[in-house]
DNA sequence: TAGATTGTTAATCGATTAACAATC
DNA sequence: TAGATTGTTAATCGATTAACAATC
């Protein structure tokens, strides 16, 4: 359970809120005004009864005999998800990932904004990996967090440098991060990381892989 | 649960066995040949008790009242997760991320190679973007990964395509894919897809970032 | 009113935690 | 033997599912 002031929302419905923000989205665009929670589950890929619980948490925006109206279920959850004021972001290191990550249209888009970027190589402090935002020394991390006024941050470092800079991030007062390496961080209680793990990912449809060879040879 | 030809281990406890061979190959490599499963928890970023639990559905391989030999268990966890036959991959969406994941490391090094690349751009089919294969054209996506003998597809393409493309690989015979478009794919039952979904992990630090400025002006 | 669909309750299921007997 | 640590059992907790009363 996630406490807000006035809500309680389980760890698990707020990872699906960001499927039922998409799936309104696509339905919008699609020209879609109204929908039911059979439809907006189908879109979003979940079960209906999961989906009208996962929005219980949230209050109660349905009309019984109807559905829901896609435009302003859509702000409901992007007011949830905090999506009304914006979010600054510095990507820390700039390898292949990073300068895909900093190059992504995704963020720009809806509530986050990249405002600094950071890396260590000399080659690469000063290019504008992608057109705008020139990159800037990790040594100046502290400076340019409180410069840009950064409030998350996106850590594409190598594997061995995650843990040092995290802490320094933290340190300089930002708990929000979002870490591409496979590393398990230390880290206070009141940071929030997210991790994204490429080669886990793989290794987990891997298993399934074997899962099903073993399953299928025996049986 | 899924089920293996001897072993049946929960969901939750696959997703965690790569943290798991990730920490001990740390150990490893920093010279550590016997671990305990409080020291291994620790640097995975687990509980002691729930490093044992999920140790225990692959079997008994520790020693009461000395340990993990930190070699042999890495064995055991790389045999799970189907390491030992290489998995060939294809990447399909040669974008900035696309792009970015042919040139990730992080698969070449164990039980992961890519063989192939497509795309559907004219400016990039024929080029090179990892030095060196080249990016075939989608329309010859079967074929491709009949000859490369493709067993897992990595999705990169604009969210539009995912479905259609998705479609295409299931009917051609692969069942894993890892796809990076946050769309929710509709698929056979027995497809696999694990989804990574950037902009999503970021509005999830978002709703924690909202809850946090909430409870702290109220409590 | 009759039909449709929400929001909620209760039942089930799965995952985590804690504690300890087994055993090196 | 005494100390350490696993593997497992039982208790707790959280998440999902199914069913239906409320209500548009």
């Amino acid at each position: 359970m996630i406490e807000t002031g006035d809500l309680a929302v389980p760890a698990a419905t707020v990872a699906r809120l960001p499927h039922y923000l998409r799936a309104l989205l696509d339905l919008q665009s699609a020209g879609v005004r109204t929908t039911s929670s059979t439809e907006l589950a189908d879109v979003a890929g979940v079960s209906s009864a999961q989906l009208r619980k996962d929005l219980s948490y949230l209050g109660s925006y349905g009309t019984r005999g109807v559905g829901y109206d896609v435009a302003s279920l859509s702000t409901v959850i992007s007011t949830a998800l905090g999506l009304g004021s914006t979010h600054r972001l510095a990507i820390i290191g700039l390898g292949n990932l990073g300068h895909a990550l900093a190059n992504y249209s995704g963020y720009t888009t809806r509530g986050f904004e990249v405002v600094a970027l950071l890396d260590v190589a000399d080659a690469v402090v000063g290019t504008r990996p992608s057109g705008s935002l020139a990159v800037e020394h990790l040594d100046d991390l502290e400076q340019v967090i409180k410069r840009e006024a950064v409030t998350m941050v996106v850590l594409a470092t190598p594997a061995h440098a995650a843990q040092s800079v995290a802490e320094r991030v933290i340190a300089a007062g930002v708990r929000e991060i979002l870490s591409f390496s496979p590393v398990a961080l230390q880290l206070p209680d009141d940071a929030v990381v997210r991790s994204v793990d490429v080669a886990g990912e793989l290794q987990i449809l891997a298993f399934h892989a074997a899962a099903r060879t073993a399953t299928r040879s025996v049986g």
